[in-house]
DNA sequence: GTTAGCACTCATTCAAGTCGAGTGCTAATC
DNA sequence: GATTAGCACTCGACTTGAATGAGTGCTAAC
C-alpha cells in the first residue's frame, strides 16, 4: 500500500499530539486538528491502514493510536521540517554557554549541563580523544631532589605531565639530552602510535647508553600516553527522565539510570556513533535503552570532529526542536574552539 | 524517664529487625528474638514508653514500631560495637582496590565504586582540594611559535600547566627570567594565598619592565591557581536508590537523585563536614535527604587529610558494617599514598 | 511486675460494578 | 466509490465495599 498525502498528514497530527501529550490518540482528537477535513471514521479507517503498515500500535483495542519506531523514522527522515531557531532562542543558547570565558574541557562539561536544560531531557558529552593526536615535543623538567616532571606536549596544543620519581641520579645535561633523544623517535607521531610496541622496543635499544634513567622514565612515560587516550563523559539532567510519563515507573526508571551510569559503555556507544548528527529511534538502539531516541552531534577543532555531545530522551521527543538546538549548540562549539585553542590542564 | 536495661535491648532489637526488613516491627516478633524472655504484652508496654521517649514511630495505630531517628542516633553512639571485619573481607577490598597500580584521582574514583559496590548504597569521593598545596616552582617552556607552557609545581607533587599562546615576541632568557621571578614571588604560598588580591600587585608592579609579557601570562596563572582550587566529586551507585524500599516511589527518588545530581552543593556539603569518620542521621542532613544517613570519612596523604569519601542510604542502614568498611578502605588508601606520592596529570 | 485475653484499628487485598474513551463494522449519504 | 453517521462492543481506569490479618491498647488475672 502506498502511503497518500491524506495518511501522511494524518500521521503527522497523530505525531505531532502524541508528542505532546504522551497518551493515545484517538480519531476523534486528530478530526478535530487544524485543516482537517475528515469525519472520526473516515480518519479510524485511515489509522487501520497505517496500523497495518506498521506505523501505529495500539495498546489495546479500546485505546486510541500510538506512532511506532517506524513512524519516528519516516517523521524525521521525510515529514520533520528543519525548524530555524528565533533569534531570541540563538542569543538565549550563546550567552548561556558563554564559551570564551572557559577552558576548553569545562566548556563541553557546561554545554552538555545548557544543552540539558534547553531541552529538559539529559543530556551528555564526551570530551575529546586525543589518539589522533600528533605527539610535537618531549620535555624532562627536574624540579628538585629526585623529581623530574615528564612532559608531553601535542600538535593541538594538549600538555600532560606526570612527575616521576627517579630511582638513579642525573644531571641536567642527561635530562636535556634524553628528552632530545624521546622527541627525536616520538615527534610526529601520534599518540596511538606512540603506544603500538614496536617503536618503544627500538627506542628502548637507542639509549641504552643513557644508563638506567630511561627505566625509570618510560613506564611513566606509556602511562601518560594511555591517559591521553582517555576520554571523559559528563552527563546532565539524569533526573529528567522523572518527567517523561513512559518512566513513570521504577523498574523503567532504573533500568534507563542503570544503562546511562555505566560510564565505559556509554562512552563506547558513543564514540562508535557516526560524527555529524544522528538520531536513533526506539530499538535501533541497545535493549535497555530501546524506548529512548538518542540524539548525537559531533563537535569540531580546526574541522576534525574531536567529540560529541547528545542528548536521551523518549522516543517521542520533539525531534526538529531538538536537532535544532543541537546543531546551533555545536555550531558554536566550533566556532569558539576553531581558531585559538588554549591548552587544558 | 531512664532507659533501663530492658529498654536498651529492646530498643536495639527493633532496630536490627527493621534495618534488615524495612517492615514495622510489631511485639511478637520482637518477643520471639534470641535471648527476649517477655512476653508480647511486655514487649507492648515497653514500646509504648519508648515511643513516648522519641525512640519509635507508629505509622499508624495497628502497625509495629519504626526506630526513629534519635534512636539511631543512640545506636550509632553507644549500643553500636564496632565490627571488626573478617580476614576475606578485608582481603576482597584490597584487592578489589588495588590502589598501586593507579594514578591517584582515578584510584579515588575506583575506591569509590568499590565502596558502592560492597554496600550496596550510593557512594561518592571527593578528590583532594589543593587550597594548601604549597607554590614550588613555575616554570615557563617555550613550545614553538608563540606558545609558552607554563607550569606550576607544589610541594605536593602536583603540577599544573597551560599552554598560552603569547601576544609579544618574546625570547627563551626573557622567559627565563620571568619564571624565576615569579618563583621568587610565588614560592612558599599556598595557592589560595596566591590567588589573593594583594599579592598579585605587588608582583605586577615587580616586573613592569618585562614588557609586555607579563600581560599575557598573568590572567592565565590565575586561571591555572584558581583551577588548582578545584576539587571532583566522583559518584556510583546511584541505581542502588531502587533497592531500597522507602525509595519505592517516584517522586521521593526523584528528590534524591536531583539532590545528589547538583555537584557543586554536594561538594560544598562534602566539604564542610569534619574530618574522620561521621555519620549524619536522617534529619540532621539537608531537608532534601532527611529520610537518608550519609557516613563520610577523610582520607590522608602524610598525615593531612585531603579528601573524603563517604555513602549515602536510607536511615535504616547497617552503620555498624558501613563504619568498619570505610574506616578499613580509608586506611588503605591512607597506607597506599602515604609516602611516594605521584604527580597526577 | 508480668502475662493472657480480647476488643479495636487500619492498611492491604481482591472482586464486582460503573464509566467512558475509543474502536470496528454496517448501512446510509454525498 | 468515497465519506460519514450510528451503534454495539471492548477494555483499561476508577470506585466501592467486604474480607483479611497484623498489630495495638487495655483490663484483669497470675
Amino acid at each position: 500500500m502506498e502511503l497518500s498525502e491524506r495518511k501522511l498528514k494524518i500521521l503527522q497530527a497523530i505525531i505531532d499530539d502524541y508528542v505532546e501529550n504522551a497518551e493515545p490518540v484517538g480519531s476523534r482528537t486528530i478530526s478535530k486538528a487544524p485543516g482537517m477535513d475528515y469525519s472520526p471514521a473516515t480518519i479510524r479507517n485511515e489509522m487501520a491502514d497505517l496500523e497495518e503498515m506498521g506505523y501505529l500500535t495500539h495498546p489495546h483495542t479500546s485505546a486510541g493510536r500510538v506512532p511506532s519506531d517506524k513512524a519516528y523514522r519516516l517523521y524525521v527522515n521525510e515529514l520533520m521540517q528543519k525548524e530555524e531557531l528565533s533569534k531570541l532562542e540563538k542569543t538565549v543558547i550563546s550567552e548561556r554557554l558563554h564559551l570564551k570565558t572557559q577552558e576548553f574541557e569545562k566548556a563541553i562539561a557546561h554545554a552538555a549541563s545548557v544543552l540539558s536544560e534547553i531541552t529538559n531531557l539529559t543530556s551528555f558529552a564526551l570530551t575529546p580523544k586525543k589518539a589522533d593526536d600528533v605527539i610535537k615535543y618531549i620535555n624532562l623538567i627536574p624540579v628538585d631532589n629526585g623529581t623530574v616532571i615528564l612532559m608531553i606536549v601535542s600538535e593541538s596544543g594538549k600538555v600532560n605531565n606526570k612527575a616521576v620519581r627517579m630511582s638513579v641520579p642525573y644531571t641536567e645535561e642527561n635530562l636535556n639530552l634524553l628528552s632530545k633523544t624521546m622527541t627525536y623517535n616520538y615527534k610526529g607521531r601520534t599518540v596511538s602510535q606512540a603506544l603500538t610496541n614496536n617503536i618503544i622496543a627500538n627506542f628502548e635499544t637507542d639509549i641504552v647508553a643513557m644508563s638506567g634513567l630511561a627505566e625509570d622514565l618510560m613506564p611513566n612515560f606509556m602511562k601518560t600516553l594511555e591517559e591521553m587516550l582517555n576520554v571523559n563523559l559528563y552527563m546532565e539532567g539524569l533526573s529528567n527522565i522523572f518527567d517523561i510519563p513512559e518512566y513513570n515507573d521504577l523498574t523503567k526508571a532504573r533500568e534507563f539510570i542503570d544503562a546511562l551510569s555505566n560510564k565505559d559503555e556509554m562512552t563506547r556507544k558513543l564514540i562508535e556513533r557516526e560524527d555529524g548528527i544522528t538520531v536513533t529511534i526506539g530499538e535501533e538502539n541497545d535493549d535497555d535503552i530501546k524506548d529512548c531516541s538518542v540524539i548525537t552531534a559531533s563537535y569540531s577543532v580546526d574541522g576534525k570532529f574531536i567529540g560529541k555531545i547528545g542528548v536521551i530522551g523518549p522516543t517521542r521527543m520533539q525531534y526538529n526542536k531538538v536537532t535544532s538546538i543541537m546543531k546551533y549548540l555545536t555550531e558554536n562549539l566550533n566556532e569558539a574552539f576553531k581558531l585559538e585553542d588554549e591548552g587544558d590542564k
